[in-house]
DNA sequence: GTCTATACGAAGATAGAC
DNA sequence: GTCTATCTTCGTATAGAC
C-alpha cells in the first residue's frame, strides 16, 4: 500500500509498529483481568503485571483505567456483531441456523474472556455499552428478525417470537463462556475441552431446530 | 410454639426479633447492591446507605464485608436448590419439565438480584460457591440426570445430554435476569413486565419440550 | 518513550463516646 | 446497640528523572 503515511517513512513506520504492538499487548492483558475481576475489581497495577509493564506505561497509552475499558469494548463490540451473516432472507432456515449457533459457540471456545467482559459489563447496567445496544445491536436483532418472520409466514418454521429465539441462543452459548466455571464443576472436569462443546453444540441445536421443527 | 426459647422471655424475644429484622434488611441491600456492583464494585457505604444506616451497624453485625457477602450467598443458595422437585421418576416427562421451567422463569422475574448476584459470583470463578457447585449442585444435577435417562431409555423423549440439557434451561430463564438490561434495551421497553415473560416462557417451553418432542 | 517514586482519594475497618 | 470520627490500606493517577 503505497500511499499509507506509515509506510513512506521507515522509522515512522517501526515506531508506529511499535505503538501498535503495545497497544495489543496491554489489550489482551486487559481483556483477561477485567474478564474475571470485573472493572471495578480490576486494578490497572493487576493488568500491568499481566502485561509485564510498569503500570505508569498503560496511562501513557490510554490516559486512564476508564478509557483503556472503554477501548477494549468498542474493539471486542465489532467481532460480536459479525456473527449474524448466516441467516439471510434467501438462506435455508435450518441451515441458517446452525451455522449462527456454531458461530456463536465457537466464539464463546475461542474468546471467553471477550465474552465475560460483556457479560460483566450488562450486569452492571451496561453504562458503556446501552447506546451500542439501543443502537446497532437492536437494529441488526430487528433485521434478523424481519428475516426469521419471513420464514415463518411462508410455513418454513415453527411460530416464534424472533427476539426472543435470539436471546434463548445467546443465553444458550455464551453460557459456555460466562458459566465455565459452574459447567466445569457440575460435570467433574479440569477444563472444558472438545468434547463438551461437542455435546453443548448437539444440545442447543437439538433444542433449537427440533423446536422449530426444523428436523425430525 | 411453647417449647421456643425466643418466645419464652418476651424481653429477649423481642430483642432476637429485632436483631432478625436489622439482619435481613442489610442482607436485603447487600443483595440488591452486590448484584449490579458485584462484590469489588459494591462498597459498605453504599450498601448502608441502601439500608439506612451507619456503615459500622454493618460491621457491628456481619464483622467484614466478604463475612456479609458469604452470609447472603448462604442464605440465596437454599432457594437456588429448591426448583427442582417437579422432575420424579413417576412425573410425566413434559409436564416435570413444563413446571421446572416456569419456576426457573418466575425465580428469575421475582428475584432479579439474587440472579445476578450467582452470575456475577460465577463470572469471578465462584471462589466462594465452588465447593456447593461441585457438591450439593453437581449432586442434584446427577440424581436429575439419572431420571431423565430413565425417560429417555423408556422412549418417552428424545435423546439429549441431561447435564446439558440442565445447563441449557438454567441459561435461558437465568438471562432474563441476568441481561435484563440488554433485553430491555433491543425490545425498546423501559422494564420487562409480564408480556416479555410471557414470550419468554413461550420460547424457552417450545424450544425445550419441541427439541425433546415432548410435544407437536 | 519508559520507569521509579509519590501524591491524592476512596473504602474497609475500628475506637470510643453515648 | 448505635453512631461519629478516625486509622490504615490500597488503587488511580501523575511528577519527574532517565
Amino acid at each position: 500500500m503505497p500511499g499509507d503515511a506509515a509506510m513512506d517513512q521507515p522509522p515512522l513506520g517501526r515506531r508506529a509498529q511499535q505503538r501498535q504492538q503495545r497497544l495489543a499487548q496491554i489489550l489482551a492483558a486487559a481483556e483477561q483481568v477485567f474478564a474475571t475481576a470485573g472493572f471495578e475489581g480490576a486494578s490497572m497495577a493487576a493488568i500491568a503485571a499481566a502485561a509485564g509493564l510498569p503500570k505508569a506505561n498503560l496511562h501513557y497509552y490510554f490516559g486512564t483505567k476508564e478509557a483503556l475499558y472503554a477501548a477494549l469494548l468498542e474493539e471486542l463490540l465489532r467481532l460480536w456483531l459479525s456473527a449474524t451473516d448466516a441467516i439471510r432472507p434467501d438462506s435455508a432456515p435450518d441451515a441458517a441456523l446452525e451455522s449462527y449457533i456454531r458461530a456463536k459457540m465457537e466464539w464463546s471456545r475461542s474468546r471467553p474472556h471477550a465474552s465475560k467482559l460483556f457479560a460483566n459489563e450488562v450486569l452492571r447496567g451496561a453504562p458503556l455499552l446501552s447506546a451500542h445496544l439501543a443502537g446497532g445491536l437492536r437494529a441488526q436483532v430487528e433485521e434478523k428478525s424481519a428475516v426469521l418472520r419471513g420464514w415463518i409466514a411462508e410455513g418454513r418454521m415453527a411460530p416464534v417470537e424472533p427476539r426472543h429465539l435470539f436471546f434463548a441462543i445467546w443465553a444458550m452459548t455464551q453460557t459456555y463462556a460466562d458459566f465455565e466455571t459452574q459447567i466445569r464443576l457440575v460435570l467433574d472436569v479440569p477444563a472444558l475441552g472438545e468434547r463438551e462443546f461437542e455435546d453443548g453444540v448437539a444440545t442447543v441445536l437439538r433444542l433449537v431446530l427440533g423446536g422449530l421443527a426444523l428436523r425430525a
